[in-house]
DNA sequence: CGGCCATCCTGCACGC
DNA sequence: TGCGTGCAGGATGGCC
């Protein structure tokens, strides 16, 4: 499933092709993944001025307004036509399309007049600036909350998905279970060296999983072989040869190392 | 406030 | 072989 650096990839891929497009037409063949007053009104004849990305968030920024997708799990934007999956198709006056496709039909496309304040919930960016160490100290002091799903809480800290997640707690030898306020000084800094270079690894891989922007559909990027625990639940860890665990935690499948990753309560 | 659950969808890996 | 079942998951919203 996309998740920030996957995000990433396509927004360079977008910027290299659909920057100065002016949009002709859309067809919407799933409506839910499309969402706006009257979006025939509000698209037809704008035209794309930038694309960024905001968190997972794909901003495709109009001459008034943007578009703001979320792929979710299964979503992809590629300038490629295929017959399946297509939710929203749009149209450019030079003939070139862009499209929507999304198995599992969980992605959405929104135009908003002010996506700025569409995506002011969202807290910090783990790659930006204002994320210090510092900084991430003092948002996981007196939170009194299960650090996983802390980590994956859009509103907390604005990018980080499952897998990541995982990656990056046992990167620092934190147990997924473990209360963010007790983590110590020194394993916070670690984590936060974690969260920092995994992204960067996995950005400079295109990302971990299926990916299709300009490289053609079912391209991957090649993160996949360096995840350590995820998806690796009952195989060795590559540390110390304990099996990896696989547990619920919030809901979300967590694989972590009983021997490496200590439980912080 | 924090945790838990359901919801949205489909493909795929199972087991019989 | 073929069918049924269950699982996976990002974000949101409701509930206790």
């Amino acid at each position: 499933m996309p998740e920030l650096p996957e995000v990433e990839t396509v927004v360079r891929g977008l910027q290299n092709t659909i920057i100065g497009e002016t949009i002709l037409d859309l067809e919407v063949p799933w409506e839910k993944a499309l969402i706006a007053d009257d979006p025939y009104e509000s698209m037809v004849g704008k035209s794309i001025t930038g694309v960024r990305r905001r968190a997972k968030y794909i901003v495709i920024e109009l001459d008034r307004g943007a578009l703001v997708v979320h792929l979710r799990m299964t979503g992809k934007l590629t300038p490629l036509f295929s017959e399946k999956h297509v939710t929203v198709m749009l149209h450019f006056e030079s003939g070139n399309s862009l499209y929507f496709k999304d198995t599992r039909k969980f992605g959405r496309m929104v135009y908003t007049e002010d996506p700025h304040d569409m995506l002011a919930h969202l807290g910090p960016e783990p790659l930006g600036e204002v994320f210090t160490p510092n900084l991430f100290y003092k948002m996981l002091r007196g939170k009194n909350r299960i650090i996983k799903p802390l980590l994956l809480d859009q509103t907390f800290l604005a990018g980080l998905g499952n897998i990541y997640v995982d990656e990056a707690l046992f990167q620092s030898g934190i147990q997924p279970l473990s209360i963010a306020s007790a983590i110590p000084r020194i394993r916070v800094k670690s984590l936060y060296s974690a969260i920092k270079s995994i992204l960067s690894a996995s950005i400079q891989a295109q990302g971990t999983t299926v990916l299709n922007f300009s490289h053609g559909d079912n391209q991957s990027g090649t993160y996949q072989g360096a995840l350590q625990v995820y998806g690796r639940g009952g195989e060795p860890c590559l540390q110390c040869e304990q099996p990896i665990v696989k547990i619920k935690v919030g809901q979300r499948g967590t694989h972590y190392c009983e021997g490496c990753q200590k439980k912080y309560s």
